[in-house]
DNA sequence: ATTCGAGTTTCCGCGGG
DNA sequence: CCCGCGTAAACTCGAAT
């Protein structure tokens, strides 16, 4: 194996030691194949492929001193995304031309020429990866964008992360926008860290309509076949009360009745925001702390009618 | 690809403080 | 008038021939 040859891209360390170290340090990560990514802006370490290796492998984001390193370097970089995108690609794009001539037009040998073929494939694979690199970092601005538009926690915003850059490592972007992808992700991973955020509430912060949001959402879903359970009514419940400034009490008793109803298997088919609004809303009867229920409709994004409709059924279940 | 069903929303109308 | 309530028609989404 003296392919160090097709190390001449860079032009610089040839030696066998040097290579190997660079294997290590390039990131690459051995569960997906895809590249591990410091995300320097925030000053927060976003290893997107790293964060699904941590599920068998503990811990693993790296040594401290690349992440700060990344940062450094990031930090030198750039001082915004366009400038980023535009580096990266003044740097690293570059085409091999298809003819196997030499500078003076003389025909390479077949040896040569294999040579070139490898130099090709290899130039492609960095350069479509590095266009993946300027998505990629584009869609992270988006997620931490919208995540702290709002409030979510961290976590989400790592879940989001590595949502997205599985969808970019199957190749689901083509024909789609990278802010409906960036928003469904966001969505998804708020879903699956129980930290739920409806529909309407993420369409609100995103840049895409809403239609769009919702089929790209289920595209991925199906695509990545994320597991994202139905969202648990009694999640939207805190959140909820806290905007209405209802007390502990209200919120106690929302969540009675939601598990009571759930026993009763009234819950069923119902979407998950409408019964904890109705939830809140026959909560705030029952303590004598009312809330009249276009509060509650606008706090939750659900109608009035189903809120009527579905704390008649809470309370009925409960009876 | 169209149609069907469940859930949800929109719209409007009614009565009571 | 606003709040709570009910209803019918329209819409959305996912599923099934």
């Amino acid at each position: 194996m003296s392919d160090t040859s097709i190390r001449t891209y860079s032009g610089e360390q040839t030696s066998t030691t040097e290579r190997e170290e660079e294997q290590v340090d390039t990131d690459v990560c051995p569960e997906c194949g895809g590249d591990v990514r410091h995300d320097a802006e925030h000053g927060e370490t976003v290893c997107a492929d790293c964060g699904l290796v941590v599920e068998e492998d503990g811990i693993d984001r790296g040594p401290e001193w690349r992440a700060f390193d990344s940062a450094e370097k990031d930090k030198k970089s750039r001082v915004g995304a366009p400038t980023t995108n535009m580096m990266h690609d003044k740097g690293l794009s570059t085409n091999i031309g298809w003819q196997n001539k030499d500078a003076y037009g003389n025909s390479l040998s077949s040896r040569q020429r294999q040579k070139m073929q490898r130099l090709r494939t290899w130039n492609e694979r960095f350069r479509t990866r590095d266009s993946k690199e300027r998505n990629l970092k584009q869609a992270l601005g988006e997620i931490e964008r919208m995540s702290s538009a709002l409030g979510l926690p961290k976590e989400v915003r790592e879940t989001a992360s590595v949502i997205y850059r599985r969808a970019l490592n199957e190749d689901l972007l083509p024909g789609r926008s990278i802010e409906g992808v960036a928003t469904a992700a966001v969505y998804a991973a708020a879903r699956q860290m129980q930290t739920p955020r409806s529909i309407d509430e993420v369409a609100v912060v995103s840049r895409i309509d809403e239609m769009e949001f919702k089929r790209t959402y289920r595209y991925i879903v199906r695509e990545l076949s994320l597991e994202v359970a139905p969202a648990d009514p009694a999640s939207y419940v805190p959140r909820f009360a806290s905007e209405l400034d209802l007390s502990e009490e209200v919120e106690r008793q929302a969540r009675d009745l939601l598990t009571t109803a759930q026993e009763t298997g009234v819950t069923s088919g119902k979407s998950p925001v409408g019964l904890a609004a109705a939830a809140i809303y026959a909560a705030s009867l029952l303590t004598n702390q009312k809330v009249t229920q276009s509060a509650v409709s606008d706090v939750t994004d659900v109608s009035e009618v189903t809120i009527r409709n579905r704390y008649q059924e809470l309370l009925e279940a409960t009876a």
